[in-house]
DNA sequence: CTGTTAGCGCTTTCAT
DNA sequence: ATGAAAGCGCTAACAG
């Protein structure tokens, strides 16, 4: 006979209770509120459970029977790969890992694909609150959300009645590091995010703000062109290249492109570090001198900011995360009310005028 | 009176049923067998669902009742932060949320944060089965999951009685690419891993492979040392430079110290594509030219390894992140019973002998 | 410090 | 196509 069978045979609490001749209810206390046994009890019932393979309570029993999981929700409107591929939602996720870890709670990760599966996926997620990771005012997973009632918080828009709001004002932000990158510059140019759930990507001229459906996208978009316009430059002539991804690469390539046409930018605004490290790489690659030929800005001050020189936006996703996991486990929406989240320009060598 | 009253009052199934006139079972029917009711009966106990705020069944209540939550855990040696920092984790995380995604399964992470309550936080989490990415043999996570008898697998190592194994012979690959990297030359150097959890880092000389607790750290360093011996090098002479974590920056460092030694290594073989970039970066500061000067050997063919021309080891990390996840859904272990994952040597620039 | 009772919300039988 | 009964494994609430 053997003690650890292979079949899947379930051990219940009431079989471990039996076999240490207690009852049921004392068998549980030596799990939840061990204090409340005595030490020779508490012996006897983890005698009784080694012998059995009992491993602990059911997870799932426990979850009903107290009204909660232990475990926060985590919506990723990207598939795994492409959130993972972005430094700063592993920053963000990181921070919400944080707080989960400090109260023993488990994080599950529901990555969005695009399919009409996704809503369900989320109704069935066995959790107590959810944190969305920045999305398009059309996703369809904002609605299943609001409509089961727990604890959410959106990061970064867009606002949905009875959910949180965690982030910085982007269109600010984007104003103030628009402003140092097309400084001095006769054509400006942005190296952008997605501007919608498609992900087209592509050279446009004059994009309108308002067309975007990822709130971070317009924001940053509106604060670059309110940038141009103060500087007496014509938004409908700025070269807009939009990004499918965030990514190094894409940017990289996207950047040669700009840098090849006829009227080559003087000033590229990124939305992203990662973004702006692209832009350098062609820049180098091309032998444009930063900043004099080009200047170049960021967002995020993420690690490799510093080592590049970039000019950028910081700001602290991991303290965001942090933000929008205490909201939410702590039941308390109304902390998360909005994009008021702390940000600064951080001046390096890619722009001109040096650094301050 | 408001349908949709803030307080978290639950709405039941019974609820629901009785609104609509209908048994709890035919409620509970159109929800989990739709094809069971009859159209004017659904529509009728959705519109009761909708009228109460019911968002659908309770997913504790349900995992309880049908003995499975429909969750896989993915268990993390390392704290959030860093394990998505690693490339080849994103990619390996993605090849399993596909799994999870095609069959509607949710994926609970779970950080070791290397507190004692790590392994509470894995025995009460509501998953049917674990993958185990990369940890040491001394991980007192596993037999945490050992007891509690659910399908499991660990990638790479270590080998746990009753649990799965996916991953490449890592000691067989770090030879073949070992012998690229050092052929011709004189004085090797490895860039390595840390080698337990303590991740102490450093130059050491002639370090033991047997002595790490990775067991991908000790089986890649064994096979450099193969290769090494193999060639008629010293391994006693080899000096190996141990980074805490995996990341080009840290591994950029390592480089830099090892290249301002007197005896400046002419090959560096590293143990990711991250590392190996690093280690470029330091040689083209230094002006050492690669392979000439100083031959390099990354490991994983990650996204970069193209464009740096490194000379590397192919290995499909999402693959092997599908077979883990297939092997727990299908509660298949018997199908995860080994390091025999497919890999290839990719020669390209960074090694002498350029690229056949 | 230990035990009894009740029931969390749902779905698997097995009827009708 | 619909319904009644039973109970998944556990713990809050209240005794003793």
């Amino acid at each position: 006979m053997t003690t650890t069978a292979d079949g899947a045979r379930r051990v219940t609490l009431a079989q471990v209770a039996a076999r240490a001749r207690v009852s049921v209810m004392t068998a549980s206390y030596t799990y939840s509120r061990p204090a409340r046994v005595s030490e020779a009890t508490r012996t006897k019932v983890l005698k009784a459970a080694a012998e059995l393979g009992y491993a602990g309570p059911d997870p799932s029993a426990r979850s009903l029977r107290r009204g909660r999981t232990a475990t926060l929700g985590v919506v990723l409107g990207e598939r795994l790969g492409y959130a993972f591929a972005d430094p700063q939602a592993a920053v963000f996720l990181a921070g919400i890992a944080d707080v989960c870890a400090d109260r023993e709670y488990g994080l599950t990760i529901l990555p969005i694909t695009g399919s009409p599966g996704d809503a369900d996926r989320v109704r069935r997620a066995a959790v107590d609150g959810f944190v969305v990771w920045t999305t398009s005012d059309d996703d369809p997973v904002l609605a299943a959300i609001q409509a089961v009632h727990r604890p959410a918080v959106v990061h970064s828009g867009p606002p949905v009645d009875g959910l949180g709001l965690v982030g910085i004002d982007n269109r600010a932000a984007a104003r103030a590091i628009g402003r140092l990158a097309f400084a001095g510059a006769q054509r400006p140019a942005v190296l952008s995010f997605p501007t919608d759930r498609g992900r087209g990507s592509g050279v446009r001229t004059g994009l309108d703000p308002a067309t975007a459906t990822f709130p971070v996208t317009r924001d940053r978009l509106a604060g670059f062109r309110d940038a141009a316009v103060e500087l007496g430059l014509s938004w409908s002539e700025v070269n807009v290249a939009v990004c499918a991804r965030n990514n190094r690469v894409e940017a990289e390539q996207a950047a040669r492109e700009l840098l090849a046409a006829d009227a080559r930018p003087d000033a590229v605004a990124a939305m992203s570090d990662e973004q702006a490290a692209g832009v350098l790489a062609a820049a180098a690659t091309a032998r444009y001198a930063v900043p004099d030929q080009v200047a170049v800005t960021g967002f995020d001050d993420s690690a490799i900011a510093h080592g590049l020189g970039l000019t950028t936006v910081a700001q602290s996703l991991g303290e965001q995360g942090r933000a929008c996991a205490r909201a939410v486990l702590d039941d308390d929406i109304a902390s998360a009310r909005g994009l008021d989240a702390p940000w600064a320009i951080v001046g390096r060598s890619s722009t001109r005028g040096g650094s301050t």
